[in-house]
DNA sequence: GAATTTTGTTTAAACGATTAATCTATCTAT
DNA sequence: ATAGATAGATTAATCGTTTAAACAAAATTC
């Protein structure tokens, strides 16, 4: 195996017979006018001749810019970020960026470690979903100018970047859907955790039973971990089961305990949503597919990803830096288990 | 907002008073036993606490080596390439490597323009899941030196390495349980494509039924664009349906196809198993929550994924390359819809 | 005590680009 | 004819590392 020795500016320069600087030149500052046609030409033409592919390496060095953008979410799996990530890619490519990964587990170490080894390698910035707690070492970040816009996540009391949706708007639409369509005792499943935007999602469902000045019941929100397991939603699904008066729906405060929910539901041949209706948030094949398809918060992730990398590429080669807090519209699908 | 300068080891020697070279030394062959330990020490130290991260783009650039992998899927939205990712990130980060990701959208020009980019870009080495006929540009990837190790698809003809299934074994299985529970107009849905994996698994099917001596079929055997929508999946179906004899069972070669036309199904309220059986590939939270469960093949994404990142690793750094062909077995998940 | 070896450290080149500063013809104006 | 401007190219420094080679001082050998 014979490896064909990679061509630099120093093999065309060679080859044309003038100095590396000035292939440098020709094939970056097209628009300098002093240099002779005929040299510049010749250069273009060996250099496409060689085929001559530019160490992006030693540019990344010498401009102190790599063109790349990490991508820091929770789970890579996870279809919601594998989907934010599509977007990512595209909408970076497009500009000449790409994209490195990490998933941080929802663990602050791992997450803080990945994104120190990101910066090393030179990112030029970060799009962060951010564990519970980061606060602190992303204001660390944001003192290092390091350019960051937080998606889907963020905190209230911190100026961060970021682009997300109204958590609290989208429960309460969903909330609201449900009491329209007279369901009275609505149990609420969401994660124990002090991620903002979740706690946003209770909130909201809180508000609407309050519009609707239901008064409310504690033991109808129940909460689990975020490395919560099947088996958890199912104690806690079975728990809300045995309430009297009975729960006549429940809101799934993402995809995950949704379809772990569902899975559960299924089990018990618990009609749906004749026995108990169902809303939840986020996209999955699975919902479709559910005996009676599922009445679902969709979230705009084209639109999240899209504007959490236009900004931040905005950030990166302005060098300016307004604060950006985007929140964008949900839109509640209504399909069969809400009525 | 004031920008905090990098630390770099000109500071360290600044500080301690020494040369850069001595910094490097100490910090990176701190076997070598020629430094004192009072300066080793000092700088070790100096180091910690001005918290000294080294430039990964210089390293790089000096020791022609980037610690970074290419990978490159179809589309990382796709669960299987996701799940798949998530692995292969696990295995690269326990070995000091990131990832970057780009999706060919089963576009060869695209595939081609992304490889190169990465390149450039000095990634160390790929993971692939090549698109149709890129075979010709893989053998000058080869010639190149660059090691790449293909994932889940792979050229018959060619030396190239790779970490697939054995489709052929899998098709069969799905296909003998089907006939094993009595079926027999068994429908299979595929894609239209020169792959050899996808075509491997219409290999499998038609094995099955010959070993039963049950003969061919044509029409029962209908494949989709690569980029099929879900009308498209409809139309076959449709079709399927109306046949005479009428057909009792399908086989769904992918996880795409399986959800489209599961949905088809559904819509269609066609009893599944009773008026078709079903089989799919891969898996999905989708298989579960149908109403009658799934019967699936699973891949070993785990295996694939570690097995294709650690032979990469392996040709990378021992500059040594002996053919890996790896073919990993798939298990059968039989649930209630293929009885 | 001179020659040799060992120890601890520095020098300098290199990786592959970019770019400000410089240089040398040639051309223009007076 | 001479100064000044301009065109067309080169030189050299730089980005932050690594590492082979060189060097000076101390220790060892004979």
């Amino acid at each position: 195996m014979e490896i064909k020795k990679r061509i630099g500016l120093k093999d065309i320069a060679q080859e044309v017979g003038v100095s590396i600087a000035l292939v440098s030149y020709v094939l970056n500052k097209q628009k300098e006018n002093r240099i002779s046609r005929e040299v510049a030409d010749k250069i273009r033409q060996v250099a496409k001749d060689l085929n001559y592919q530019p160490n992006h390496i030693a540019k990344s060095l010498k401009l102190q810019k790599s063109f790349t953008l990490g991508l820091i979410v929770a789970d890579i799996s996870n279809p919601y970020s594998s989907q934010m990530a599509r977007i990512i890619e595209d909408e970076a490519q497009k500009r000449g960026y790409t994209v490195v990964f990490g998933s941080s587990d929802e663990n602050i170490e791992k997450s803080t470690k990945l994104i120190n080894a990101l910066i090393n390698r030179q990112v030029d910035g970060f799009i962060i979903a951010p564990v519970a707690d980061s606060d602190a070492f992303l204001v660390e970040l944001e003192a290092k100018g390091v350019p960051f816009v937080l998606i889907d996540r963020y905190f209230p009391n911190q100026a961060f970047n970021y682009v997300a949706i109204d958590n609290y708007a989208a429960a309460f639409e969903a909330t609201a859907h449900l009491l329209d369509n007279g369901h009275r005792n609505i149990a609420l499943i969401n994660y124990d955790t002090p991620l903002f935007h979740l706690n946003e999602r209770t909130r909201g469902y809180q508000a609407a039973l309050k519009k609707k000045k239901i008064k409310e019941n504690k033991v109808l929100i129940q909460a689990v971990n975020l490395e919560h397991n099947p088996l958890e939603i199912e104690a806690r699904l079975t728990y809300l089961l045995q309430l009297n008066p009975p729960i006549d729906a429940v809101l799934f405060a993402s995809n995950k305990l949704a379809v772990s929910g569902l899975k559960c539901l299924k089990n018990k041949k618990i009609k749906v949503p004749q026995t108990i209706a169902v809303v939840a948030f986020d996209e999955t094949d699975a919902y479709d597919l559910f005996e009676t398809s599922i009445t679902h918060v969709k979230q705009p992730i084209e639109e999240l990803g899209r504007q959490a990398t236009l900004a931040l590429i905005a950030k990166i080669e302005t060098h300016k830096n307004p604060l950006i807090q985007v929140h964008l519209a949900t839109t509640l699908i209504v399909q069969e288990s809400s009525s």
